[in-house]
DNA sequence: GCATTACAGTGACTCATGTCACAGAGAAGG
DNA sequence: CCTTCTCTGTGACATGAGTCACTGTAATGC
């Protein structure tokens, strides 16, 4: 457990309250996960609801078969909703997020999250535009699945990918085919053609990002 | 405009205190819509949030080329979470909700929504809970439109149905078809091998249901 | 009662994805 | 330098789902 500079918490989260600020220093745990590791598990341990700060997470579905499909990436200054949201998990699958990037977490127990509810406007403010902005990424996800080719899905996944991480992809064929449900094979292929549009240039475990919209 | 009966918005939201069902009364409308009706579409109009209070209303989305896919359902006594939810409706597609039956919804203009959640402690957990649950229930939808093929999602579809309408399925295979952005022949096919299972039986614009843990 | 329409069933075909089986090319480690 | 592994590229094939064309059959309307 280290000491929480008040001043990153305040300038990655500026819409939170001064006074919440010092409750959130003093009763929150700051947690570093490396990258690749695995930040929680929809149900596990007691449920707090995570504050990211510094890095970058991804949160995902995985099935009962090792299946898995990303949900949408978290950035810092953002709240994972889930640790809030999911109070039954559904049957089979669980929601996942692990560390995309080296990153530091602000861990709030469940009770003072719920506390804070109606003690803070702004900390209300906060988790009512993060389920609202979680809900919308997942809706895009949702089209993107229910309506899009596979093609369209992985241009889509690219886009999203330099949003959070820039234009160098360090990803090798076979991860993002994990996160798209599909198989490498087939996304190799798809990366070719978008290669041959232009859009893209491929190398051993990255992609050089140019256009996108040329992939279309 | 109608008077709304205090008791009955009582019944079906148990969990909203006293004072708050006078403002809801006095400041809220209520409108009767018919099956088929379309309630809402998002981004349309002033946006308020819906409660329903009887029928039955079904939450979809819509592509630009007419595809559309059940998101979920509403019953009584729930609230349309999008209404407050979508900010920013995303590029092309649109959330629709329509009745599935004649149905009572009671209006209620987005600044109260906004100014009770302060106000109302009932309110705002009424409102998280919302969330959380629409959340939880297009996850469900997300889960099977991404692991599952289309035979499992059509169990998944009737069995959800089943749960809010009663095991007589009044449909024709062309709705189901697209309310699962299908082709009514692929559903047909589909549905006959239900049948064999022994888990439905098929009729002219109706299915009724025995057992679906059959058709798996 | 006859014509029309909506719904349901079926076979043949196409297309997108997924799977299998390999092969070559860099990396990494001794 | 040689071995081994991981990543990538490709062809052949299987499968699920969508489309087309057509038939039959129940409902509806005049």
């Amino acid at each position: 457990m280290e000491v929480l500079p008040k001043e990153l918490i305040q300038k990655k989260f500026p819409d939170l309250e001064d006074q919440l600020l010092d409750e959130l220093l003093s009763q929150s745990t700051l947690r570093e996960v490396e990258e690749g590791e695995e930040v929680m598990r929809s149900g596990q341990y007691i449920k707090s609801t995570i504050l990211l700060l510094s890095g970058l997470l991804k949160v995902y579905r995985e099935d009962d078969e090792g299946n898995e499909f990303l949900m949408y990436y978290l950035e810092p200054g953002s709240a994972c909703a889930l640790s809030m949201m999911c109070t039954a998990r559904t049957e089979k699958s669980e929601i996942m997020a692990k560390a995309v990037k080296d990153s530091e977490v602000i861990l709030v127990p469940s009770e003072l999250s719920e506390m804070w509810l109606g003690k803070f406007k702004s900390w209300h403010n906060f988790v009512i535009a993060s389920y609202r902005q979680r809900f919308e990424e997942l809706l895009q996800t949702l089209d993107s699945i229910a309506f899009k080719g596979l093609d369209e899905r992985l241009v889509f996944y690219l886009k999203r990918h330099v949003k959070v991480s820039g234009k160098q992809v360090k990803l090798s064929h076979q991860q993002i085919a994990d996160e798209l449900n599909s198989s490498r094979e087939v996304i190799s292929r798809l990366l070719k053609k978008l290669e041959q549009t232009g859009a893209i240039t491929l190398h051993r475990n990255y992609i050089e990002v140019h256009d996108l919209s040329l992939g279309v």
